[in-house]
DNA sequence: TCACAATGTGTAACCGGTTACATACATTCC
DNA sequence: GGAATGTATGTAACCGGTTACACATTGTGA
């Protein structure tokens, strides 16, 4: 592999010479820009990227960190972040956390040896610490979807509380009488937002009651489970908004079980918009969010942050969409 | 942050007897090595892995091409080439290629500035050039699944024809009077492989034409519209074995547009084993791949070339099981 | 005509590691 | 006792870029 001293040999010229030229800056005089072109074509030289992350600092590298590729909700996120950082000519590390704060921050160890330019997380257990120590390193970072506070780093979200309201709506919409919520561990912002959307569009029906709400730890296991718990208890609820979409499809299944048919006698709404809700039988209305939008929109403010050098502390509201599908077609 | 100079100014060594500390080659003596922990300890020094790239061209970075991470498929299989890498202090670059041979070609000139350590592919566009560009380069490499041949880098498969026989044979068990196949894009082995199988099985029985063999494209519509026409020509269909899940997955709407009952009427098999086959009603019938165990088999084998310097050419194949579902339960 | 700015280019230090080679002393073997 | 070998350490070049600074030339305004 050629190096700059070799094109630099080659075109007459010195390094610094080349080196301006490939990032245009400082002042290259028109003919020396021609020889110089000449001789990296003929040498076929390609700048070192390692070497120039070294010399700069800067290495066109960004991570993402989430909790579990393999978790359905996060594959179009990540595809919408590596898109826009390729687009940018940069390049995604992938790391899975599992949502444990010590694989989270060897991680982050890790990521600050290797000169990462800036880190987007979709993982919950973010501390505080975490960010500070990032800040002081100057890393710039961008959270996704799940950050309880937001300080110093910029925070890409849905709207989960009004996306709830919508929901519960749609249910009130088609004619329930009775809706019942299965919901997230509450350290989540966003399962959080979501009952507090629900609680406070229900809360004035003569028919609520507390017991409605059940836990359902956004997994798919757990919607079913308590789908079950909750017609031992209510078995007159004729609607269920689901946290997220997983529950609805564990719940789906719940109910396929107990032998309640949806959207008949119960109807399913859930939450995210993730492909899986167009395979299932019936097919589930959900509350969709863009996913692969907020990755691409996280990679963007990113990289804006990256090359700006400014660290701005914004948070980005999306917009959710109702989608209606079978399971609450009446 | 501190440097390596610095750890030796303060310890009272050279850079060189720390760098053969930290790096556990050559000679160290005991108290020497005290000296050094300590002034590392005091100075929390960490190494930079940038630097160390840069000089010892190795980055401790590995890269994951495959189409498309929100293929159901793929998640998996990043999942494990990511736990495996982690678990040897490798960092995982995701790539979205979209079977586009040409970005497929710009990710790898990219991987090679960066001085990635070794790649792995999952995609199906990899063409001969390209292999050898990297042999020339002297970048290991690893194919998953899909490779056409067999040349200069290990491959990593499961049993698809054998998978293949015992996907018809289970349908033949279970009393399928006519099975037809939905295949994949024959340019894939994968897709070719199962064919082989399917059609070995079937030539013999009197039923048997080439017009049940119907391309589904490996992809869900493609399996929804495959069994529409399927049905058109072949009406008394009692069975489908289908190239892989996703078309499965397909065809089990397809079917139930047609008011075709499965599996009373219809018994469906796939294949790959992705997740989303316990999620349909009825849940499918699979061969199932062990997809993690692939990509985490591609890590190890990745990583062991790379760390031993022989580029070998293995191919590994991988067993594949009978997973029986409701989509074939009589 | 002179001062100053704009343009163009080169030298060499620097980023932060690795490592070939030189040197020195301690053992071991014949 | 001298050669060969093993242990321990330091010097300095090297990986391949970027960039501060110096210097030269040309253009411009007063």
């Amino acid at each position: 592999m050629a190096t700059i001293r070799d094109v630099a040999k080659l075109a007459g010229v010195s390094v610094a010479t080349v080196s301006r030229y490939l990032n245009k800056n400082g002042y290259v005089n028109k003919d020396t820009e021609q020889r110089v072109a000449k001789a990296i074509e003929q040498l076929n030289y390609e700048p070192n990227a390692v070497a120039r992350g070294l010399a700069g600092k800067q290495t066109g590298t960004i991570a993402l960190i989430l909790p579990d590729i393999a978790n359905p909700f996060f594959p179009e996120i990540a595809r919408g972040v590596e898109d826009v950082a390729q687009k940018h000519g940069f390049t995604v590390i992938l790391c899975n956390s599992d949502d444990q704060g010590q694989k989270e921050k060897s991680y982050i160890e890790m990521l600050r040896k290797k000169y990462v330019d800036g880190i987007i997380f979709a993982s919950n257990t973010l501390g505080q610490d975490d960010v500070e120590q990032m800040n002081k390193n100057n890393i710039p970072l961008v959270v996704l979807d799940r950050a309880p506070t937001r300080q110093s780093c910029s925070v890409i979200r849905s709207r989960n509380y009004e996306g709830a309201k919508l929901a519960v709506s749609h249910l009130l919409d088609i004619g329930c009488k009775k809706i019942a919520h299965l919901y997230g561990p509450q350290e989540l912002i966003t399962a959080k937002k979501r009952m507090l959307g629900y609680e406070e569009s229900v809360l004035d029906f003569p028919w609520y009651t507390p017991s409605l709400m059940v836990p359902g730890h956004f997994r798919m296991d757990g919607g079913l489970a308590a789908v079950k718990e909750l017609f031992a208890k209510h078995p007159d609820v004729d609607g269920i908004f689901c946290g997220n979409d997983l529950m609805a499809i564990g719940a789906l299944k719940g109910l396929h079980q107990l032998g309640v048919r949806v959207p008949e006698d119960v109807a399913i709404i859930g939450f995210d918009g993730i492909s899986l809700t167009e395979i299932t039988t019936p097919e589930l209305t959900t509350i969709a969010q863009p996913n692969y939008d907020m990755g691409a929109l996280a990679a963007k403010v990113l990289i804006e942050t990256i090359q700006s050098g400014v660290m701005e502390a914004k948070l980005y509201e999306l917009d959710v969409e109702l989608i209606v599908r079978d399971s609450t077609k009446r």
